[in-house]
This record gives C-alpha cells, structure tokens and sequence, in this order.
DNA sequence: AGTTTTTCTTTACATATGTAAATGACTTTT
DNA sequence: AAAAGTCATTTACATATGTAAAGAAAAACT
C-alpha cells in the first residue's frame, strides 16, 4: 500500500484525507501468469495497481493474430482504460506474463472520489495526460524507428525481461513476427 | 466562442462562473493555410480551439520524411499537447490545411484556473481521456486494419476532406506513401 | 491564354517482412 | 530416461510496400 501512495504522490501529491479515503477502496489480490485481468467483450469495471510481476495488453484480429500494445511493469496501474471511460464494451486483453501481486479497486468507487477530493482529481488527470503522452511516444517509435531499433529500446526499457518473457511476445510489441526478430537477433549477434 | 463553450458542456459541464473566466482567456484567431501553430524544438505554451478549417499534426524523421499522425476538424482543440504536459521542447508540428478560424489561449492560464473551478478540472481530465481514447482508436486502425481499410475509415471520419487536401497527406495519415495509395485507389476503382 | 508549379499516377526495381513448414534446442512432465 | 510440449531458428517462397524517376494531369499564377 505504501508503494501505491508513494506512486500517486509522484504522480500529484493529495492530502491526508484523500489518502485514506482512496486506499480504502483498494484490497490486495494475486494474479497467476496467464491469468486475465480483463477480456475482450466484457464490461470493464476495475482498476489495479501493479506492485510486482509484470503483465501484457493486447488486441486480437479477427484472424486470431495477438498485437501485444503495451508492456507493464511495476509500479503502475492498469485497466482497460477506453472501456471504463466510454462505457462501451472492451476491446483490449490484459494478461500476466508472470506473477503479479496487485492492488484492485473498482473504478467507480473511485471516480466518486473524486468530488469529495479535488485533489484527486487533479491526480486522476494528471495520470490520464502521462498515458496520453506514453502512448504517443509509443506512436512516435513505432512510425518513426526500425523493428531494430525498436528492439534496442525495447531491452532499454524493459531491462531484463526479454529473458523472463517468450520471445513471440516481444516480436508482438515490436510489431513483427517472431521470424523477423529472429532474423534481427541473428543480424546483431554477426559484426 | 458559444461554440466553444457549447463543446465544453458536452465534454463535462461546467458553472456559469467557470465560462466566464475560461472564455475570457481566450482570443480571436486566424491561421492561414501552411501557417504553423507548432513547430519542432520549441516551449510550447499555448492551446486553441478549433472554429473553422482543417489542420495536421506530424513528425518529421531526421531524413525529412512527414508522417501525419492526427488530422484535426472543427470543433477540436488543438495544442502540442505533449509538450505541455511534460514541459520538455516538442516533438511535433501542427500546421493548417486550410485557412482556420481559431480561438487562442496561454495554457498555463488556462490550467491555473482549475484550483479554481473544480469543474474546469474534471473537464481537462475527460478531455484527456478523450484523446487517450482517441489515440487508443488510431492505434488500433493503424495494427489491426489494412492500409486499404483505413483509407475507407478516412473517408468515413472525415467526409469531403479529400477532396480539399492533396492526396499525400493522406497518404501520410495513412502510413503509406502517395504511390501506395495511388495503387489503392486504381485498385478500389477497378471491379 | 500561356507558363509555371504542384500534384497524381505509373513504371521498374529493390527490399523488408510475412507465411508456412521443418528442424533443433530446451523444458517440463510422466 | 523417455516422451511431450514449448519455443527459437532457419529455409524457401510470396507479397506488400518502398524508392526513384518519368510522364500526365490539374491548379495556380502572370
């Protein structure tokens, strides 16, 4: 629990009161690896705070084909954010690529909140603006570097995980197939 | 500027206390086609909304080559959003396709107001999950539909812009080159 | 109207990446 | 230890798309 209020605090600091009142929505959970945190199709209805482990959210074709869009390690929260917002059913999978300990709150519960502490609700926009900007960083690199550059900064960001996580999942947040990366390993690994 | 306020309402509404102030922030516009609102490497420090016209925003790689990540119609805001948030030099340009009337404002004093008007706040927040929505949408389109299926998807999103803007900016949007596109079109004209 | 500039299309070629299938290396399970 | 399963690499081939350049068409300008 303190990580989590460490997390909001950096984020936009809140009073005492609101501290108390936001953790008292939250109640610990696990989740095993390959366990869902929220499927396609269903109404979402909860957030989580991530204290460790380390989890995927991805889209499906209608071919079946996975596009792994965002990694998350801790500390961070995830939802299926566009669903809660919208109201509309979800169109994203979360996934744990391995063991998670998190934090799970309803997100109603906590958006109601937000009038009794305006200063979470500034820190509910703050966070809603960092994913923004996140993700159009993700965008600025996905149109703008090579799968191999993408790759390097991949294990940058992320470091360490390229051993604990199957490869076909970091070829999938590359935005290639698994035989692609292969052959840009091999690339790397010649000179 | 009713339009204006008229957008703000249907985002989050807002008391009459608050659209006095906020309106009055604001000044009366004009942006002539090509004009920047946003360059490269620049503080950003200002917002507009979108009255009239037509605007792009892109990257440039360092070879020179565009990509148009967000066209903007009317009624919108516009602003390096990014640069912002984070206070960091932008990334991006923003420039106008068309001739655009505008309503201008300094963003800080725009922002200073929420300690203010706690509704002005919880505006800013539903707009920036609006476009994290919106960003999350893109995305999508851009993995999981073909060039040839967003093109269609343009056409739907923005009907009649394609015959106002030259062929190559929408070629950008879509992530293809002004040939690839041009193989589209004969193609979709054929059977 | 004629000239210049801009834009769109087409061609030929190069290249990156996808698909599908086979192989080999590791793990895990029994 | 053997078997089964998972995963990574490799191969051969197909394909979409990029690049560069030329030509055609349209628009803008004088």
């Amino acid at each position: 629990m303190e990580q989590l209020i460490k997390y909001v605090n950096e984020v936009s600091p809140i009073t005492k009161e609101a501290e108390d009142d936001f953790l008292n929505i939250f109640r610990k959970g696990k989740l095993t690896r390959n366990d869902y945190f929220a499927t396609y199709g269903e109404y979402s209805s909860k957030i989580a705070f991530v204290c460790s482990g380390t989890l995927r959210a991805f889209y499906r074709s209608k071919k079946g084909q996975e596009y792994n869009k965002t990694i998350f390690i801790p500390p961070c929260f995830i939802a299926a954010y566009s669903s809660l917002i919208t109201r509309n059913k979800n169109q994203i999978y979360i996934q744990a690529l391995e063991d998670c300990e998190v934090l799970i709150a309803n997100y109603t519960r906590a958006s109601e909140l937000y009038d009794k502490h305006h200063c979470l609700e500034r820190f509910s926009r703050k966070l809603s603006e960092s994913f923004f900007v996140a993700k159009e960083h993700r965008e600025i690199d996905i149109v703008l570097l090579s799968a191999t550059e993408r790759y390097a900064k991949f294990q940058k960001d992320f470091p360490g995980l390229e051993q604990r996580i199957p490869q076909y999942h970091i070829a999938s947040y590359l935005g290639v197939t698994p035989t692609q990366l292969s052959r840009i390993r091999k690339e790397l690994s010649l000179p």
